[in-house]
DNA sequence: TTTTATATTGCAATCGATTGCAAAGAGGCG
DNA sequence: CGCCTCTTTGCAATCGATTGCAATATAAAA
């Protein structure tokens, strides 16, 4: 632990004996160098506890080597900050944009989007922005694609935006959840979600998929709107517990959270879960395995997610062409769905 | 949405006439510059949408504006990524870090946590350091202390150590979840927990202090090591359902995850709680009210936490002496603890 | 009217690393 | 021996904002 006060290049390049060019070049293993000079710079360097000055370096090449990530969590929408797949996500962003050398600046509950790209992007303290939260076709997501600066977001592909997405195959994962209940042979399955989320609607057309490939004839009454929480889940079940007309034998929920909600309600009201009514939720959150019933859902690869979006952010920033991502889902089988 | 390339503050000096000394001092309102100018200035550069590069100005004040979260989340010692208190103390963090001024980095399992000063302190990344997972008594967390970099840390204080900690009072807290059981009838009250870990400790203190005011005598057998993990709960519970010889009528988990595994294992048994077994937690994890029964736990005000952990550390960078901070707690009653 | 105090603004050095270009040295070839 | 090539290194400009100090203008005091 050397107490010394910050050594510069040109110390490093003093005890060298060098020229501070030909410190920077040897630290950064350019074949410029001799093998010799460069060997004995960098061990100079490393006795001495040397560490490149970043503020300087990216000043000077007007990089950053910096993403910046955005959490959109928007409370109106139910979606909570706690949500155990953001965390997640944002581990294994954090982790692949450290393997490529990129540092990672972290956002929530910015004021203004707007401001978001000039704080980050024009204000030189990122090279690109990962935005999570794609909230309900936000504009001002469209907004920021018009301005040209590189960022990425985490949902779903929509045609009437221009911005490119990673995200898990929605329509799949929902067609093959409710699919597996038909197989169960539930006929009056429902939906529980928000469709005016571009994900959300996703799974409400691998539902209707699945259930016009059943021959099971599609009921706007099945559809039940609901925000991304446990508590509206909870609540929205009343719906289904205490309204005589209405029958199901089955829900499909866009989210375990949801799920969770449901469960708890039918609990109480003693409604037997998978016998009278079945459920297969989505994400395979880790309290899926421990709810009682564990619950079927549909597991997105959030890890590759994390993965992929850096990746493909660090393309675009490049200046190359990327596509969008969906990517592939698995159903998760338990209890919840009333398998054998 | 101006598409001219990045301007500098000479540009807008031409533009508004001046010098970019003043400018620079035009924009950050000095008292300096007569309001007039500062005000036009202030104005054609909102009208050019000049943003100041924040690379030069780090560059130039040798100052980061920016503080690095380190997630020592340790799979070894069952915490896992996904905890919803991590999510939302993180949240917390970089709304009072952006309350501040301060920019976020975020780093999860680095390599080393030697380097991890190098790279964000002496490299000029960031200017101070917050640390979540204190883990056992790490002494990686030491040899920071000694060498001078300012940090702080999630947990708890321990005399040992040379650091600044931000954590709950787990003493009181556990020694309150305790004392509630001991009120309602319980004499029989494990222990699950990994004491090695400074936080447990405390609370496994809080837990001896409960019994001894109580006049229940301590019972080795009764503290059962479980690390953080709603799976290890469920598994470390066999120990309690299998042994014919293990006999208690009450539980204290020093984490909800750890009792949400206990009642599923419990519920398979048809071990009713809180009839047979009562049962409290820690944390509030927002999935507590949501188990069936409701677990009684003992809330921690992890926002407050992340505002503390922000606010002390930049006391910490600017020099000032802090102390230890030890948040209060809140026993959250629900079922599962067995009362009225 | 001269002097002094005050309010504004500008000059110019500075932060530390990077990189295009030039230069010096080593070796090869005719 | 002279010319050319290739390797290795250094020179010096540059990135953009900040700030101590000096300079100027303006007002107040003598």
């Amino acid at each position: 632990m050397t107490k010394s006060k910050n050594l510069t290049m040109s110390d490093i390049a003093r005890l060298a004996g060098v020229s501070e060019a030909t410190v920077s070049r040897a630290l950064k293993n350019s074949e410029l160098i001799n093998k010799e000079t460069r060997l004995r710079v960098q061990a100079i360097a490393r006795e001495h506890n040397y560490k490149v000055n970043t503020a300087a370096r990216n000043f000077r090449t007007q990089k950053t080597h910096t993403l910046a990530v955005v959490l959109l969590v928007d409370k109106e929408w139910g979606h909570e900050v706690s949500d155990a797949f953001l965390m997640v996500l944002l581990g294994s962003i954090a982790d692949e944009a450290a393997h490529h050398g990129y540092d990672l600046l972290l956002s929530t509950n910015p004021h203004d989007i707007d401001d978001l790209a000039d704080y980050y992007i024009d204000s030189k303290r990122a090279d690109g922005l990962i935005i999570i939260g794609q909230g309900r076709n936000d504009p001002r997501l469209d907004r920021l694609a018009e301005s040209g600066r590189p960022f990425i977001v985490w949902g779903a592909e929509m045609p009437e935006h221009d911005y490119i997405t990673v995200g898990s195959d929605n329509r799949k994962g929902a067609y093959e959840a409710v699919s597996l209940l038909v197989r169960n042979g539930r006929t009056r399955i429902a939906f529980m979600g928000d469709a005016r989320h571009p994900e959300m609607e996703h799974r409400l057309d691998g539902y209707s998929d699945a259930l016009r490939d059943a021959g099971i004839p599609f009921d706007a009454n099945l559809i039940i709107p609901t925000d991304f929480s446990r508590s509206d889940g909870y609540m929205k079940t009343d719906h289904i517990i205490l309204d005589p007309t209405f029958k199901c034998d089955a829900i499909f929920a866009v989210s375990d959270n949801i799920a969770l909600g449901v469960m708890k309600r039918l609990a109480e009201a003693e409604v037997k879960v998978p016998e009278e009514i079945a459920i297969v939720g989505f994400d395979d959150n880790p309290l899926a395995v421990f709810a009682t019933p564990g619950i079927t859902t549909v597991r997105q690869d959030i890890r590759l997610g994390g993965k992929l979006l850096v990746r493909n952010l660090i393309d675009i920033i490049d200046g190359k062409t990327v596509g969008h991502v969906a990517m592939p889902v698995e159903v998760i089988v338990r209890e919840s769905c009333g398998n054998a």
